[in-house]
Order: structure tokens, then C-alpha cells, then sequence
DNA sequence: AGCACGCCGACT
DNA sequence: GTCGGCGTGCTC
């Protein structure tokens, strides 16, 4: 790294005389040049000292980017005066950080990156402030929108500011940040409504984002292709406002399909993708795209859900539901957060849509924050398949269920439907959790004071809560009575092998992860085949109008049917979205096959009765979000309620938990013995203790869980930043290196 | 995280 | 009397 552009840096004296040798060296007239050399170094650094800070707002506030809990606020630096010019607000800048001061002068520290956050006229600090060492680029990538943004989710998610720029603000490329970006190209003409016309009140959505308004939306995409044609024409419409878009995938290949609706709709350059693929260059370089104007609108993973889009007009995201929404790296905000908290900053409109509601989306129309947007039923029904179901009793009078594992209502349609188009088999990945469940009726085991799910945990024989710890002596089942219980889980691993077994001259391929030597396939020819795939890996199967083998009836392309054999292992996960999530993957695979008017027909091997059967029958997503929500509200279960996990080694959960000052109406559930998280999955590794460590330092793990009263879950994560940050001041040295740092997490997803 | 300051035991 | 143990606190 060069030192050029850094004064303070240690430098050899411009005469250097060579070192001494022998014993000479220790002469008087050695130690004379000594002394020589050392006046000389001070009249260096006095001279360098008197270098001049610039004129104007001689100070720089600067967020500094280390991850210290209980550091997180900025520092002012002096601006010297030759880097007056760059050391602009937003922009990358060098510091030298936590060093000492030695007869009146600065030394020791190491560098660290921050970015300017204002320049100053004068600081607040009473010491004598360091310089900055180097303006690594004047390139404002910083804006106060971004700072704002980043801030508003540190706070929300009990996180660091430093935390969240790694997230917000892309490592820098020198190559990419030199190029000059793109011309921006002038707005679009407001787009035709096309599919939106399906929808009750998409029109009109179509006209308010067209017109500059900020109209918000929670969004029940019909079955069938035409979704990503809509999203492309909600950006076609924001950015005909003069406005930018920015819209979310859950994966590259939901991805893939908005940007080519977007593409057939305006043609290229007016926006770019942002995903994780494209590497660190060419994607330093779209993010500078967006950030210096020259693109408005953004189609992105997850990671996009920062992009800098100027004067943001819309944010959307699509299939809120899905898992990989959610950051992985600390403070793990989660995607749909971050970008209402955008819309809400921006004064923008708000599109949440997927061919399910989830309850948080729910939430939001019980509000009245947002607006339903969905079609009548009557279009529903000409375009949803038939969807049929396979209960227990079904497949206790089926002898072909037991030993082909194919209930003959699934053979049967599978046959017939295998005359005219691929058929979708939707299996359960492997890796679930089994779940108690009562062992007559499966309605799941829940504890009878916090309604956490039961585990048989012990050797002890008892059930015991998950949440709170609670032993459970005398459950039975609200449903139906019974006290006994049962693991509620099923293996599919051999479906593939059996079903083409069961249809030996038809094609079986198979598309996910762990099933097939495939991988994930993105789409399926139109022709009779079996496609064995794994919930969120289903294929699209390719349109047949340019010729191929598609029938001269004009077909409106998809499977023939859909069987979904996972329902037990969906619904069996031990997880309070479970029935939401099943739903999710139901409708999400059957949305792909063609409507009931043209012999489209699914099949799902679940209980008739159950709640989200009920909605993929009716498809009826939102009803379902509905009851969710109903039910949350009276178990005091989130999103109604604000959740919080707190999971360390015992001594450090119980420490900070006795120095929490919990808002009022939290409810403490736990501790509970919680699993010693993976090296990797946290913001830190764990720190392997020595072998010959005492016994006594390897603590087990514990869980807390806090629940707070919607409305108070912003005073929840300042307790608990708060709480953490005098847990570590109080904890000594020693102990903080031994110990690895609790994990907070707001919102956290797998509460059982 | 580093790094220095500060206040108590064995040494030239 | 000092050298140095690491407990405690600060870093613009």
C-alpha cells in the first residue's frame, strides 16, 4: 500500500547515514548522529505538522467502520488541506483509529476505512482531532439516503452502523469506479396496463405510480406466467413518473424472468441487475450505475435491497415468503423490512407480492398501510387449476398408497394428464425437523402456557417447550383429545426411482439441490415427462407458440398437473410459519400448471381439513393470511407481538439478561439449552478453547426469547444494544476473548 | 481489537 | 527503590 499520500507515515530521515558497524557503533560520535537524526525526525514532524487543514469546514465526521458494539458513533478528523477537495460527504476515507497520544503527538493505532458522514466547521470533540489519512476516492457512495437507511436498520435490528455499510455500500473497484457511467436515458412512455388489467384495482395502480403517486399495495399474483410482466410494467410506469424502481427476486431465476419481461417491454439500458453472480467488478460497476443516476430502476437479490436508486418512486419485492430474503450477515435484516422503510422514507409507493400472502403482508392491509390488490374470482377461477386432495383416509382404503407410495388418484391423473404435458412432482427436500404432532389427529404439540412447540428433549420422558422450557406432564390434544404424541415426519428420498418405476416409457427428470445430478433446472420442454423437483426448484415449462410440441389449441403453456407429495414434511416442520410456508411451496408449484379449462389439475396429499389445504382448494392465500393473522393476534405470536433471541454461552446470555432494562410489557421466555451455532454461520467464529482448558469454560449454549407488544419493538432492540454494550465494558479482558459475544436477533425466523 | 495507564509482588 | 503482572478504559 502506498504511504505517499500519508504525512504521518514513519519515514527514514532524507540522509540516512549507514548503520554503524562493530563496535564502533557505540562510539560517542554515534551517538551524537543519533541525537542528530532524532532533532532531525522532530523538525520533519513539526513541519508536517504545521501542514495546513483546509479552509472551509476543516473537520470531517466520519463513520468509522469497525464493528465494536459499543462504539457505534462517529468520530471527527481533521480534513488537511490538500484533501480538501476529496474528502467530500459519502465519500472513502482512511483514518488512523486508536492510537495514543505521546508528548502532544499521535502514534500507534492501525488504519481503518470509513466514510466522510458531514464536513464541520468546528467539532465537538474537546482533544486535539487526527487527520485523515487518505481520501481512497472522492466518489460520494455514501448519500445521506444510504446513511439514513443504514442507520434506521441498525437501530431496528439492534445492530451496528458498521454492520449494516458492509451490507449497504459494495467494496470498491478501482478499474470499475474509474469508468465513466452510461448517459442516462430519458423516461419511458407510460406502459399499457396488459396483465394488470386482470387485477380489480391494478389499473389504477398502474396509473398512480405513472402519475408520481405513492400508492401501496399488497399483491396476490394469479397462477400462471404473467407475473413477471407485471412487475415490469409497475417499473415501466415508476420510471415514466421520472422516478426509479427497485424491485427483489428471491433467486436468480425469478430474476432472469423480470429482467426479460422488462427487456421485451423498454429494451436494455434502462435498468440493470444486481446479483451476486456477476462478481465484484461488473457489479461494483451497475451499483455506481445506480448511485451516480445513470439508471433508475434495479431488479436484485437480496443484497440490492440497499441499492442506491435515485429519487426512488417503488420499491417491490416478490415472494416475501421466501427464506433467502433474509441477510445471513449480521444484523440480518430482513429484505421486505428494509424496503418499507425505504418507501416510507422516500415517500415512495410499495408493491409486496407472491402467489401467496404471508402474514407480515397481511399485517400491513389490516393496517391500512397497504392496499389489497388482487383479482375477482371469477378471473381467479379461469385461470387456477383443479386442485384435489388425498387425506389419511384416502390412503388407508388405497392399497396401491402402501406399496407403490403413489395414492391412485395421484397415478391416475398423473397417467391421464401425461397424454398432454409435463407432469410436476413436488418432493420434500431432506433435513426437516420432526415435529411432535398428536398421534391421532397431528395437530401439532404446543405448550399449554406460551404455545411454543413440545419436544421430547430429555431422557427423561417428558415433553418440554421449546420456547420456555416448561416441562409438559399431561398434554393432550385440544383437537381430539388424545394424550399421545408422534414424530410428524415423512422421507421421499426414492420418489423419483418410483415413480418411474410406476411410468417405465415416460421421461423423469428431477430439479433441486441434493435430488438430482441436474441441479436446479430452470425450464422444462412442453412434452410428456416427469419432473421430480424440490419445493422453490420447480422448472418453468417453456412456452409453445414458437412451434415445438405444443397443441394447435393455443394452449396456455404449464404443466398438466402438479402432485405434491410433501405435505406431511411441510407441515410437519416445527415452525410457526409451517402452514404458510406449505401453502407458499403448494401454490408457488401450482402456479405453473395450466388452468382447470384446460385440463390442469393438481393433487395434494394432505389433510383435506387443515387450514392451508383448505386456502390451495379455494386459492384463497389471502383468507388464509387472514386467519394467520387472527390467530397470532390472540396468541401474542409475531408479527402481532416483536420477537427477540439472545443466544450465547449461559453465563454471557444470563449476564446480559440481568442487565437488560426491558421495555414495558416484555415477556422473558427461557433460557432453554440451544444448539452451539456453526463456526461460520455467525458474524464471528466461535473461539476454540485450548485443549487443556478447565472444564468450566466450555458452557453449554442458551436461549432467551423476549416478546414485546407490537409498537415496542424499536425500544426492545435499543434495550438490548444498550444491554449489550455494558455487558461487554463490564466483562473483563479475559473473559471477552474467552467467551464469544451473545448473538441478538431481532425477528428471528425459527422460533418454533 | 490494540494499546497505554495504573496499582501491587520479586529482583539488580 | 525499580520491573512488570494484567485489570480497566479509550480510541476523534
Amino acid at each position: 500500500m502506498s504511504t505517499s499520500r500519508d504525512p504521518d507515515a514513519p519515514q527514514p530521515p532524507a540522509a540516512a547515514p549507514e548503520a554503524g558497524a562493530g563496535a564502533e557503533a557505540a562510539s560517542a560520535a554515534g551517538a551524537e548522529q543519533l541525537a542528530l537524526i532524532r532533532e532531525e525526525v522532530r523538525a520533519a514532524r513539526k513541519r508536517r505538522k504545521a501542514a495546513p487543514s483546509a479552509a472551509r469546514l476543516p473537520v470531517a465526521r466520519v463513520a468509522v467502520d469497525k464493528a465494536l458494539s459499543h462504539l457505534d458513533q462517529y468520530f471527527d478528523y481533521s480534513v488537511p488541506a490538500r484533501l480538501d477537495a476529496e474528502a467530500v460527504p459519502g465519500a472513502r476515507v482512511r483514518v488512523r483509529f486508536g492510537g495514543h497520544v505521546e508528548d502532544g503527538r499521535r502514534t500507534g493505532g492501525s488504519l481503518v476505512d470509513g466514510f466522510v458522514v458531514e464536513r464541520l466547521a468546528a467539532s465537538d470533540y474537546p482533544g486535539p482531532l487526527a487527520p485523515l489519512r487518505q481520501v481512497l476516492s472522492p466518489e460520494p457512495v455514501l448519500s445521506p439516503e444510504l446513511l439514513r437507511l443504514s442507520r434506521a436498520v441498525a437501530d431496528r435490528y439492534a445492530g451496528t452502523l458498521a454492520d449494516v455499510l458492509q451490507l449497504a455500500v459494495p467494496p470498491r473497484h478501482g478499474r470499475a469506479e474509474a469508468e465513466p457511467s452510461p448517459e442516462p436515458r430519458p423516461a419511458p412512455p407510460a406502459p399499457e396496463p396488459g396483465g394488470w388489467a386482470r387485477y380489480a384495482h391494478g389499473e389504477s395502480f398502474l396509473r398512480a405510480l405513472a402519475a408520481g403517486e405513492a400508492p401501496r399495495a399488497v399483491w396476490t399474483a394469479l397462477p400462471g406466467p404473467g407475473w413477471p410482466g407485471e412487475l415490469a410494467r409497475a417499473v415501466a410506469a415508476t420510471l415514466a413518473s421520472g422516478r426509479g424502481a427497485l424491485v427483489l427476486l428471491p433467486d436468480g431465476r425469478s430474476l432472469e424472468r423480470v429482467d426479460a419481461a422488462l427487456r421485451a417491454l423498454l429494451g436494455g439500458g434502462l435498468h440493470v441487475a444486481l446479483t451476486a453472480e456477476l462478481g465484484p467488478e461488473e457489479r461494483y460497476r451497475r451499483w455506481l450505475a445506480v448511485s451516480r443516476g445513470a439508471v433508475r430502476a434495479v431488479l436484485g437479490t437480496r443484497a440490492a435491497m440497499f441499492a442506491p436508486v435515485r429519487d426512488l418512486g417503488l420499491v417491490a419485492i416478490w415472494d416475501d415468503g421466501d427464506a433467502s430474503h433474509s441477510e445471513q450477515r449480521a444484523p440480518q435484516p430482513h429484505a421486505r423490512d428494509v424496503l418499507l422503510l425505504r418507501a416510507a422514507d422516500a415517500g415512495a409507493a410499495a408493491l409486496v407480492g407472491g402467489h401467496v400472502v404471508t402474514v407480515e403482508a397481511a399485517q400491513l392491509v389490516h393496517s391500512g398501510w397497504a392496499r389489497p390488490l388482487a383479482a375477482d374470482r371469477a378471473v381467479l377461477r379461469a385461470a387456477a387449476p383443479l386442485v384435489r386432495t388425498v387425506g389419511d383416509r384416502d390412503l388407508a382404503q388405497d392399497a396401491a398408497a402402501r406399496t407403490a407410495r403413489l395414492p391412485t388418484l395421484a397415478w391416475r391423473t398423473a397417467r391421464d394428464a401425461l397424454e398432454r404435458g409435463p407432469v410436476l412432482v413436488q418432493v420434500p427436500r431432506r433435513g426437516y425437523v420432526p415435529r411432535l404432532g398428536c398421534a391421532r389427529c397431528r395437530e401439532s404439540a404446543r405448550c399449554g402456557r406460551c404455545h411454543g412447540p413440545l419436544e421430547a428433549r430429555s431422557a427423561d420422558g417428558l415433553l418440554h417447550c421449546a420456547w420456555c422450557g416448561r416441562p409438559e406432564a399431561g398434554w393432550s390434544c385440544p383437537e381430539c383429545g388424545s394424550t399421545r404424541t408422534r414424530a410428524v415426519v415423512v422421507g421421499a428420498k426414492r420418489t423419483a426411482e418410483e415413480l418411474g418405476r410406476a411410468f417405465p416409457h415416460v421421461p423423469v427428470r428431477t430439479s433441486g439441490r441434493t435430488t438430482g445430478r441436474e441441479g436446479v433446472l430452470a425450464t422444462v420442454p412442453d412434452r410428456p415427462a416427469l419432473i421430480v423437483a424440490t419445493p422453490g426448484a420447480e422448472p418453468v415449462v417453456e412456452s409453445s407458440e414458437l412451434g415445438g410440441a405444443g397443441s394447435a389449441g393455443g394452449s396456455a403453456g404449464g404443466y398438466a398437473a402438479a402432485l405434491l407429495l410433501d405435505g406431511w414434511a411441510l407441515l410437519g416442520r416445527p415452525d410457526l410459519r409451517a402452514g404458510e410456508e406449505a401453502l407458499r411451496r403448494w401454490l408457488a408449484a401450482s402456479a405453473l400448471v395450466r388452468p382447470a379449462s384446460e385440463g390442469g389439475t393438481v393433487v395434494v396429499i394432505a389433510e383435506p381439513g387443515l387450514r392451508p389445504v383448505q386456502a390451495l382448494v379455494r386459492w384463497d392465500p389471502a383468507g388464509h393470511a387472514a386467519l394467520e393473522l387472527a390467530e397470532r393476534q390472540e396468541l401474542g405470536f409475531p408479527p402481532v407481538a416483536r420477537m427477540a433471541s439472545v443466544t450465547g454461552r449461559r453465563d454471557a446470555v444470563a449476564d446480559l439478561m440481568s442487565l437488560i432494562r426491558l421495555p414495558e410489557g416484555a415477556e422473558v421466555l427461557g433460557p432453554v439449552p440451544a444448539p452451539a451455532p456453526a463456526p461460520g454461520a455467525g458474524a464471528q467464529p466461535a473461539a476454540h478453547a485450548p485443549a487443556g482448558a478447565p472444564a468450566g469454560a466450555e458452557q453449554p449454549w442458551e436461549r432467551v426469547l423476549i416478546r414485546v407488544p407490537l409498537g415496542r419493538g424499536a425500544a426492545l432492540a435499543t434495550a438490548l444494544k444498550a444491554a449489550r454494550a455494558a455487558s461487554l465494558a463490564r466483562a473483563g479482558r479475559g473473559a471477552r476473548a474467552a467467551t464469544p459475544p451473545v448473538r441478538l436477533r431481532m425477528d428471528p425466523p425459527d422460533i418454533g
